[in-house]
DNA sequence: TTCCATGCAAAGAATTTGCATCTAT
DNA sequence: ATAGATGCAAATTCTTTGCATGGAA
């Protein structure tokens, strides 16, 4: 099944589990999410949205956004220190970090195992339950080195 | 040496050499910076430092954070996506790592050695030259896990 | 028919900026 | 004397909210 079934699949759930409503503003939020690039914001879905749908709104974004978000269909990130948040889908996917370069702002994302099993055990170490996880490495890839 | 006297001399060594003004006014900053726990935002500092210093401006204290960040004396994070920037002294300390409680927010710092290995190698797998790095783990802590 | 969701504009929160004035060099 | 630095308030940027209206259940 493809993701984004599986995602529609997830948000029809909730919602009738929580007794909101299954609107065709979600739908079509939900639809354009998987038509992007892997991480984008708000602003960026809003003007992408904008060119089909007209009367969907910035706040319709931002409150769809935290919603899918609240129900496990995107994560919510902080990249790059822009002032504004990213999201990424959230399914399917492994779980996996990122290198920023900060010159360019280039994304290369990586999956480490020994840095995985370390995080679950510092958490054991200090009786934390581990919701989730962020790790940025920030530097300067290959084409903006000085070295 | 104490930390506060070593960035002192790096703020004015970094003026010097760049033709910029040694002020009262970031001398007060970073005195009150050494005064302070070790995570404070710009609000806190600005009202911290109002207690004392009643001309000193919010504009000020926002300018003086970015030097010394840029000097190297502070960090800059994002802890919690609380929608603001967070600063701890960068001299002197490990480097470390944050685990934050979601329900509390809790802060606890930790070093793992594996991890920064770790790190480092993927950076050389990338060609990228590392400048620094965060990782954050979110989680329930001790006094409020559920199972 | 009942509430939840939406659009709009206004409000908020954090941070930045324009400009006149001040001050370190 | 000459820029850079400051204070103030206004402007920006990203995000949230109040309220009247619209639409799923």
């Amino acid at each position: 099944m493809l993701d984004s079934q599986i995602a529609l699949q997830k948000l029809r759930t909730y919602l009738k589990e929580n007794q909101l409503r299954f609107t065709s503003e979600r739908v079509i939020l939900l639809e354009e999410i998987f038509s992007f690039p892997a991480h984008f914001d708000a602003e960026q879905l809003f003007i992408h949205v904008r060119n089909k749908h007209n009367h969907i709104s910035r706040a319709t974004v931002y409150r769809s956004l935290e919603l899918f978000h609240k129900i496990g269909i995107l994560k919510k990130e902080d990249l790059g220190k822009k002032g504004y948040a990213s999201y990424e889908v959230a399914l399917d996917r492994p779980h996996h970090d990122h290198l920023i370069c900060v010159v360019c702002g280039k994304l290369i994302e990586f999956v480490d195992d020994v840095i995985e099993q370390h995080q679950t055990a510092i958490c054991e170490k200090y009786g934390m339950e581990m919701i989730g996880h962020q790790l940025q490495i920030y530097g300067r890839c290959k084409e903006h080195r000085k070295e």
